[in-house]
DNA sequence: GTCCGATGGTAGGACGTCCTACTATTTCCC
DNA sequence: GGGAAATAGTAGGACGTCCTACCATCGGAC
């Protein structure tokens, strides 16, 4: 629960080099792409999202260390702040964070350790195990998103309409493999 | 050298729910956060991110799977395969790909083990590794790059116009962060 | 020349994700 | 009702990332 060391670096993320690249490593890999290979329009965006969310996800991380928090387990928390009952099915957190069921139980035997959450027995179901919310959860949901909106989610140098456009395209993107109907 | 087994899914992400779900999500979850804690708009964007870097991820590794290959290991392998002499120091290979250096050793050990690269010494700085390019690492790089290519590197549902706009969307990201100058 | 800080790379360990199996329970269909 | 098939969750293991610590080498200040 400490925080990290500072590095001689501007960079937010985590995974960072002393000092930024003078060019876009990305926009010079497309060039020489299309030079090789062919048109690189997709290469570029598919690069470009791995690395954004590699930064998003080191500067979220960054903010919810401090509260003993993930970014995976602050969502799982969130989703259960919102659920009417303050409790969900595992499989059903699963669905929603679009996480696989193994993941689930790691992530909520963390929180549980962490007394933020507790397994209960379904009511009518004896093979669901049911995720609640605690008041010490609910707490420390409160205190991370804090953190987190302080730091804009590590969200940088967009408008709120490029924000909201930067969404939509996701959502197309999403749309089309199948996360939704 | 597996492809993985079939699942009862339209998705084409790894991670997958049996079925998609019948709302999006993630607009749900950004209602919610609206009603409890104030504008989502940035949470939004940010899951987004998230969510379609882990369908993309999933969706390359899988193209890639039958050829032996990481995403990871591809990138290293177009990288070499552009520079000029067919080798780069791994510090440089780290700085390009925005990887920690005990990253590229491990991907390095990986391709090496399948001689699709091979480390050289460095002619006048004993501390640096080459790392170059084997020819069985060029026609690797050949098949691998058809089969990405063949899935769009996993990026459906966009215009070529739209595409371009996330590139640059996510660029204006990027340069915020200082992942460029 | 020599020393000391900076630099390049690796080893070992923590963490979080996924996958494959496995058990317990429920549901469906005859 | 009785049994096959589906469903909920977990255990154990693989993999890839990061971090800290470490060793080897280089380069500059004196």
């Amino acid at each position: 629960m400490r925080l990290p060391k500072e590095k001689f670096s501007l960079v937010i993320s985590g995974t960072m080099t002393a000092q930024p690249l003078p060019f876009d490593p990305i926009a010079r890999a497309a060039t020489l792409w299309e030079e090789h290979v062919g048109p690189a329009t997709v290469m570029g965006a598919v690069t470009s999202v791995m690395r954004v969310q590699q930064i998003l996800q080191s500067a979220v991380d960054t903010a919810l260390r401090p509260h003993g928090l993930t970014f995976a387990r602050y969502e799982a928390l969130v989703l259960l702040f919102f659920s009417r009952r303050g409790s969900l099915p595992m499989r059903v957190m699963g669905q929603r964070l679009q996480l696989h069921p193994t993941s689930v139980t790691n992530i909520v035997d963390r929180l549980e350790a962490d007394g933020l959450v507790k397994r209960i027995a379904h009511p009518t179901d004896r093979r669901t195990t049911l995720v609640e919310i605690t008041e010490a959860g609910r707490q420390r949901r409160a205190a991370a998103t804090e953190a987190v909106t302080a730091v804009e989610f590590g969200l940088r140098g967009l408008t709120d309409r490029q924000t909201a456009a930067l969404t939509d395209l996701l959502a197309k993107v999403r749309r089309a493999c199948g996360d939704f109907a």
